[in-house]
DNA sequence: GTCTATATAGTGATAGAC
DNA sequence: GTCTATCACTATATAGAC
């Protein structure tokens, strides 16, 4: 089903406004003026606004799993190099999908429930869970990692990626850095990041 | 000057309120409504919402800066291993903090631009930032921790802390956990995060 | 100081003309 | 499919009675 033009574009202006300004504080008049047509014209395609969000929500829900695939054939400090590569790449490209998502999770209940459920939903993540967890127990019994919980280096890492780019706007307005120099920082930031988690878990018995 | 009661009362329940739902999701008439008055006596006391809120937005970022002093007399480990259990403290006790602030600041230009020219005027930071970067100089010089920048070792130990508390409720919802078990939690993740830290920035030349 | 009433503006959503 | 007009609602803020 191929859609009007203006659809497309009403979802697209919509995508940017909801990432910028969250879902509370866009109104379907400023995406009809962005746009550059009326407000009826928004609820006609879609509505609601609570659809046309959440057409957009649950695409981009989906980004912040789309890298939990691990490249098997592999040791456990080269699949979790790679995932660090890939969700940073995500994210840098992706810049306002953490501070979204967070955002939406925390204000609205509701929201919670639905990316539970979509969570649970998806027994694929179990098995990546398991997969994970198996190279990790491996790793430990033969003392090249200390012992830890996936959970607790899973929680590291996530925290370390995410409030990388939850921060960002500060960090670039504070110091009034440019695109340029941003890019520097975040580059920066994954080899601090990275650095700090393979010495943080390397055993020191070798 | 004392505050007349209710007033005491209204700047309370507005700070429950906006520290929970934050600024645009709270509505005078909700304050109001939850400190059982009318709506008008909320601007009789503070003429706007904005005003309001900046008394308790500023009082909340106050928070933020109070654990930056540093235990003289002592070497670089032990006064992080203080900072760290003095930050976590805090938090436990105002969870909603790093959301709170985070989400307005990011929201909101006028609020970053506020925040920046709070810390800027506070000299006292440089102060602490150089007597800390002192302390750390002295461990690298010494081969007792690896070569790092203090912003970045800065950046590690805030994003581990400030995500524990944003993620909060996603964890506690999630997994329905119930106060108890919550504590548990925060404990352990603060152990884990401090093995994490130290661990990672230790020189392996010792 | 505390109330009711209201001015003003903005919201999401729909009806109906073209 | 796109528009104008409008409804019902909620918001902040103020005026004025008591």
């Amino acid at each position: 089903m191929k859609k009007n033009p203006l659809e497309e574009q009403i979802l697209q202006t919509a995508e940017e406004l909801f990432l910028e300004k969250g879902f509370d504080a866009t109104s379907t008049t400023d995406i009809a003026k962005k746009v550059g047509c009326n407000q009826a014209l928004v609820h006609y395609y879609f509505r609601t606004k609570e659809k046309l969000f959440m057409q957009i929500f649950s695409k981009k829900q989906e980004m912040v799993f789309s890298c939990l695939k691990l490249s098997e054939e592999t040791d456990f400090q080269t699949a979790l190099n790679d995932f660090i590569d890939a969700y940073f790449e995500l994210l840098m490209q992706n810049r306002k999908l953490p501070f979204f998502i967070i955002n939406e999770l925390i204000m609205r209940d509701d929201r919670r429930q639905y990316f539970r459920k979509k969570v649970i939903e998806s027994l694929e993540y179990l098995k990546y869970y398991s997969a994970w967890n198996m190279m990790l127990q491996k790793e430990i019994a033969e003392g090249r990692i200390r012992p830890i919980e996936l959970a607790d280096l899973t929680l590291h890492v996530v925290s370390l990626l995410v409030f990388t780019f939850i921060s960002l706007p500060l960090y670039s307005d504070f110091f009034k850095k440019d695109e340029t120099e941003i890019r520097t920082y975040l580059n920066h930031r994954k080899e601090a990041i990275k650095e700090l988690i393979f010495n943080g878990i390397k055993s020191n018995r070798i």
